[in-house]
This record gives structure tokens, C-alpha cells and sequence, in this order.
DNA sequence: ATAGCCTTGAGA
DNA sequence: TCTCAAGGCTAT
């Protein structure tokens, strides 16, 4: 009992100073810092130092040489994300700043990463490899300017000579798949990335009486900052908002796979409609292939080969599918009834009579697990980080670049620990919730694979069908 | 000038 | 009342 608190406490005390990597003494002017650095920004902002540095402004700083230059070791204060507006013009002492929320979200963020690792042993944020003793390997999270923070190794390049068309023919033959994975136009995907100079943020200091916009932005919105001992952009984590901007837009899909069906009814006789199951399935298809899509033209995702590509997609369509399901019903928000991707309302209780005992167990169990995402909470921002954790799955095997695929699944997972944290501080365990929510989702997803292929088995399933191709894939990979 | 230790006091 | 990040003090 008490050597486990032993052991928690101590990795508190671990944590180094950003700037000179002694030991840590508390939070100082916005982020957990050595007591001497501590001393230094204050003597430097309370006395309105200049200083000039005698080399080239890129001195080392650590715990030996950080009196060698105070220039380049303020200047890394401010880099590494202290605040100029923590010091106080007045000298008033005691009391609390604006920055006590931000530091017990800091703390609550800390203490769920190391859960996170005691319960899984694995780092979340990729391990550097020992760079410069600046710790600015925060990913996503905090900094701005490293937005393509991916290890510069890592960045899966584009097949110069060979069309997604040529490969995947060659490695599996013309396949609808194949088709919704052809090249369409240039993707306009790209990412932009403002940098917020620390400097620009003004001391509380030097204009004590007219607050900058930048501290009214604290005080109006202190929950929008992200914390860790990174800069501190006004924002959200740009990962989470690029995710999100990823996203297709709900009304565009809905009426796309409307129009797509009713024209598909339409040519159709009176006798060989769609019965409703064989219409359930062309839907699932069509949504399956706006999936494919969205994955095509998310960032990170493009930049893999189509190889890897693929294999994603086998190993995690059913997974998506199911998450875009409960999600729809999340927002719907009734247990009576199911919102289809159509935008068209479903009454669950003739549901029974219509389908079979398994798919309603299907659904009802898709409803439970709505219920609990409603519960939790779910936004769609979340929802967009658990996407990516699904498609970005490091288990899938014979992965060419699956290094990538780790550091991004490390890098969404960051991403959503930090937003969860910063955005719904209340709920202490967001993040694990959430992600609790994966297994249940995987193992319903199975169970929807195994119900499709008993379909498929018995001739109940339309031809041509994405879901069934997806199906042999998958089982192919197995 | 630096850095370890001390005092203070608003908010929890 | 307690906490803990502000500012203060002082020997090196």
C-alpha cells in the first residue's frame, strides 16, 4: 500500500526542468521548473534585464553551464513556454494567479499519462531519440510550429513510378475497392500552420493596466488552453482540430448515399425490389465507401503506400462502420429508434418481426453502446481521435512503414488525452472511458462480421458488394 | 548574479 | 484550515 504511493510519488518528482534539466521544484510562471531558473526569469523580467549573447544565440543550457550565457538561457525560458504575464508588475506576494486551473489540469493530464503507461507499458508520446536536452517532444500537443512532428525518418514517402491503380491491381486484382481506391483529384488537404512566438505573448508586467488581448483570452477562455510545459497557443491541440477537419460533412454524406439509392430502386421493376435487408446492405456498402474516402484524404493516411493502405482498411472497416452507427445514434438521440446514414428514422419495435434474433441483438447492442458514449459525454472531436485510433491500428501485421502507423496512433492518443483533460476537466477519466470504449466497439464489430458472413453464406447479401469484398480481405489477411 | 530556503496569502 | 506558487532574503 504505501510502496505503491512510494513508487507513484516518485515518478512526481522525476520530471526535469525544460531548460536546464535539474530537478523540478513545482510550477513557476506556467510550467514545472527548477528552482533556479525560477529565480532567473523572475530577476530578469522584475529588473527589465537585456542581455546579449557572446556566440551565435544557440548556446546549450543545462544544469553545468546555464550561468555561461543568461541570454540564450532566457531565451529558452521563453521558448520552452514560461509566461512573462506570471510575474507580477505589482511584486504583490502569496495568493493565486489565473494559472492555478491551468496547473491542476496540468497535474490531473500528468497523472492519467502515467496511468496510461503503468496499465499498458508503452510511452504515449514517441520516445526521442536523445536530441538537444530541449524537451520539445510534446508531438501535437502545445506547440504549434511542430505540427508535422512526426520523426523526420519516419514520413512515409509518396511511390514516385507506381499508381495506386498498378499496385493494388497487381497485388489484388480489380476489386470494387480498387475502384473507390483510385486516384481523384488533387487533394486539398493541407495543413496550416500559424506559430505563436512566446514573445508575443506581453507581460502582465509591462502593462499592468491594459490588458493585452492574449491575457483577456486567458481569462475569458482559460479552458482553452492546453497545458504540459510546452508553449501555450491559444488553441486547441491542432491534431484533434485537423482530425476534426477531416471529417466529411454529415449533411453531403447523407445526401449523396439518399440519392445514390433511390436511383438504384428507382431502375429497378416493381418485382425485384430491394427487400429491406439487401437495401440495408447497399447502404452499409455506400457508407463503407465514404469511409474509404475519408481515409484516403485524411492527413497522415495519404502520405502511406497504398500497400499499407489497404491493410489498414481491411483490419479496421467494420470498426468504423460500426463507430459511424453508434455515433449517429448518439446524436440521435432516442432508444426507440435507429437514424440511418439516409437521415431516415427506423422504429426499433417492429424491428424484431423484420430481422432475424441476431441482427437485433446486433442493434441492441449498439444501442448500449451508444447509451454509454452519451453518457460519457462523447463530442465530436473525440469522436474524430477515436476514428483515427481504429484506422491507425499498430497490431495489423506485414505493415511496410509500421513505424508510422505507431507514432501516429501515439500521437492521436496524446492528442485526445490532452483535449479530453483541457476541455472537460471534470471528468477526470474521460480519456480512459473513451478508449475503454474500443474493445467493446471491436468486439461488436466482430460480431457484425461473423452475422455478415453467415448472410453472405446463405445468398442473402447483394452482389457486388464492398462489405463482402472487405470480408474475404480480412479473413485473407488472417 | 546565482540559487537554496523562507514568507506570504487567495483560493480550494 | 491547508496548499503551493508567487515574491523576498542572503551566503556564496
Amino acid at each position: 500500500m504505501v510502496g505503491v504511493m512510494d513508487y507513484t510519488y516518485d515518478e512526481d518528482l522525476e520530471e526535469l526542468c525544460p531548460i536546464c534539466g535539474d530537478k523540478v521544484s513545482g510550477y513557476h510562471y506556467g510550467l514545472l521548473t527548477c528552482e533556479s531558473c525560477k529565480g532567473f526569469f523572475k530577476r530578469t523580467v522584475q529588473n527589465k534585464k537585456r542581455y546579449t549573447c557572446a556566440e551565435n544565440q544557440e548556446c546549450k543550457i543545462d544544469k553545468t553551464q546555464r550561468k555561461r550565457c543568461p541570454c540564450c538561457r532566457f531565451q529558452k525560458c521563453l521558448d520552452v513556454g514560461m509566461r512573462l504575464e506570471a510575474v507580477r508588475a505589482d511584486r504583490m506576494r502569496g495568493g493565486r494567479n489565473k494559472f492555478g486551473p491551468m496547473y491542476k489540469r496540468d497535474r490531473a493530464m500528468k497523472q492519467q499519462k502515467k496511468a496510461l503507461i503503468r496499465s499498458t507499458g508503452f510511452k504515449l508520446e514517441s520516445a526521442p531519440p536523445q536530441l538537444s536536452p530541449v524537451q520539445t517532444n510534446y508531438g501535437f500537443t502545445g506547440t504549434l510550429h511542430s505540427l508535422p512532428s512526426l520523426p523526420k525518418g519516419l514520413m512515409p514517402s509518396i511511390p514516385a513510378s507506381i499508381t495506386p491503380t498498378d499496385y493494388e491491381t497487381s497485388l489484388y486484382g480489380p476489386s470494387s475497392l480498387g475502384v473507390a481506391m483510385q486516384p481523384h483529384g488533387p487533394l486539398t488537404t493541407q495543413y496550416q500552420c500559424t506559430a505563436f512566438p512566446s514573445r508575443a505573448i506581453k507581460s502582465e508586467y509591462s502593462d499592468h493596466h491594459t490588458s493585452s488581448p492574449e491575457s483577456l483570452v486567458g481569462y475569458l477562455f482559460p479552458d482553452v488552453y492546453p497545458s504540459g510545459g510546452s508553449p501555450q497557443p491559444p488553441t486547441l491541440s491542432p491534431l484533434v482540430l485537423e482530425l476534426l477537419r477531416c471529417d466529411p460533412d454529415e449533411m453531403q454524406v447523407q445526401s449523396k448515399i439518399m440519392a445514390f439509392l433511390q436511383q438504384e430502386q428507382s431502375g429497378r421493376g416493381r418485382q425485384d425490389r430491394l427487400s429491406t435487408f439487401s437495401l440495408m446492405c447497399r447502404m452499409a456498402d455506400q457508407t463503407l465507401f465514404s469511409i474509404v474516402e475519408w481515409a484516403r484524404s485524411c492527413i497522415f493516411f495519404k502520405e502511406l503506400k497504398v500497400g499499407d493502405q489497404m491493410k489498414l482498411l481491411h483490419n479496421c472497416w467494420s470498426e468504423l462502420l460500426v463507430l459511424d452507427h453508434v455515433f449517429r445514434q448518439v446524436q440521435h438521440g432516442k432508444e426507440s429508434s435507429l437514424l440511418l446514414v439516409t437521415g431516415q428514422e427506423m422504429d426499433l419495435s417492429s424491428m424484431g418481426s423484420q430481422a432475424g434474433l441476431s441482427l437485433s441483438g446486433l442493434v441492441q447492442r449498439g444501442q448500449e453502446l451508444a447509451g454509454r458514449l452519451l453518457a460519457l459525454q462523447v463530442d465530436r472531436r473525440e469522436v474524430a481521435c477515436l476514428k483515427f485510433l481504429l484506422l491507425f491500428n499498430p497490431n495489423v501485421k506485414l505493415l511496410e512503414n509500421q513505424v508510422f502507423v505507431e507514432s501516429v496512433q501515439e500521437q492521436v492518443n496524446g492528442a485526445l488525452l490532452e483535449y479530453t483533460v483541457c476541455t472537460y476537466p471534470q471528468y477526470l477519466d474521460k480519456f480512459s472511458q473513451l478508449v475503454l470504449r474500443l474493445p467493446e466497439l471491436r468486439a461488436l464489430s466482430n460480431q457484425a462480421e461473423d452475422y455478415l458472413c453467415y448472410k453472405h453464406l446463405s445468398g442473402e447479401v447483394p452482389c457486388n458488394n464492398l462489405l463482402i469484398e472487405m470480408l474475404h480481405a480480412k479473413k485473407a489477411c488472417i
